[in-house]
DNA sequence: TTTTTTGCAAATCGTTTGCACGCTG
DNA sequence: CAGCGTGCAAACGATTTGCAAAAAA
């Protein structure tokens, strides 16, 4: 009976209510192009980059333009359903805020596959170092840049120890 | 009896034998300009980025190009003089890497002070992670964002909240 | 109707590059 | 003298912005 769940009806998820309350609550309007751009961002899996979303969208049939969808990353970010984070490239990433987890990231030199991970005991020591600071954290980002275990063995020093001098952290 | 040290004296530095030996190793040419480049920078003590490395040259009378800053610190970067690091903001950063120490950076959103820290056990914790899921790291970068002693509470909410979304790790 | 948003194209900004000339080895 | 390095100005690529038309409240 209920029609098959596609993009459509994305339209009632838990982000599109995030978002629909944090335009109201800044007066700001729900408009088509802010909803399909955070229900393509939703459908991801990954780490992807404003031009790749705008090219997405527009194989998709909506012919969004680049500087809308750069604004609607912006209001994203801003509400936390988005969260953005070089990847050690010169150019901005995002990816979606799903469930709130908050993680880092390992990142291959070689194939650019990026892992997650979480480890609270991490965590605890960010915040003892912060202590001993008098620091009040807001915000932080731990990357570590190196070989993924199939890479290991695989890749060019060369070009590697280039690539590692070209991080953008 | 000796003169006082001076910009002079950074001629014979241990950073300049290791910057000349690199270029050597590489078959590339020793110049003025890349030796000025080195000594400015090696005296500042903090952060900077290209654009005001280049202006500093330029009122120590030495007018070299941006161009030759870039490639300079290119240069330096590749043979381990000098780190890199936006911390935060979208250009590139820098810092002499005096010592060959490693540190991590608490960066102040209020005051734009940046604390370095060394932690050990920030270290071992990192290490653990890389073997866990058999990643072999070549670089890592932590930086935690927030307001310093100096500046919690005093600091504008709003303002700084929107700081927190423009972080560009 | 009032206010915000959009698309477009031009503008920005940090950084890189091609080229002709100049200097180092 | 054979290469590299330099300065210049133009090119670049990601992102931002001003403005007039279009859409939401």
């Amino acid at each position: 009976m209920c029609p098959t769940p596609t993009t459509q009806a994305k339209a009632h998820s838990a982000e599109a209510h995030r978002f629909e309350a944090y335009l109201r609550s800044k007066k700001l309007k729900l408009t088509g192009e802010r909803m399909e751009i955070l229900a393509a961002i939703f459908q991801k899996d990954s780490h992807f980059d404003a031009e790749a979303l705008h090219a997405e969208l527009k194989q998709q049939g909506r012919d969004i333009s680049r500087a809308t969808v750069y604004r609607t990353l912006d209001l994203l970010v801003q509400c936390g359903l988005v969260r953005k984070s070089s990847l050690g490239s010169s150019h901005a990433n995002y990816e979606a805020a799903h469930e709130n987890e908050h993680h880092d990231h390992l990142i291959c030199l070689n194939c650019n596959k990026v892992l997650e991970f979480f480890r609270p005991d991490l965590e605890k020591l960010q915040d003892d170092i912060c202590r001993e600071w008098q620091f009040k954290p807001l915000h932080h980002s731990l990357q570590i840049f190196g070989l993924c275990a199939h890479c290991v063995g695989k890749a060019d020093d060369s070009i590697i120890q280039h690539r590692v001098a070209q991080i953008h952290t």
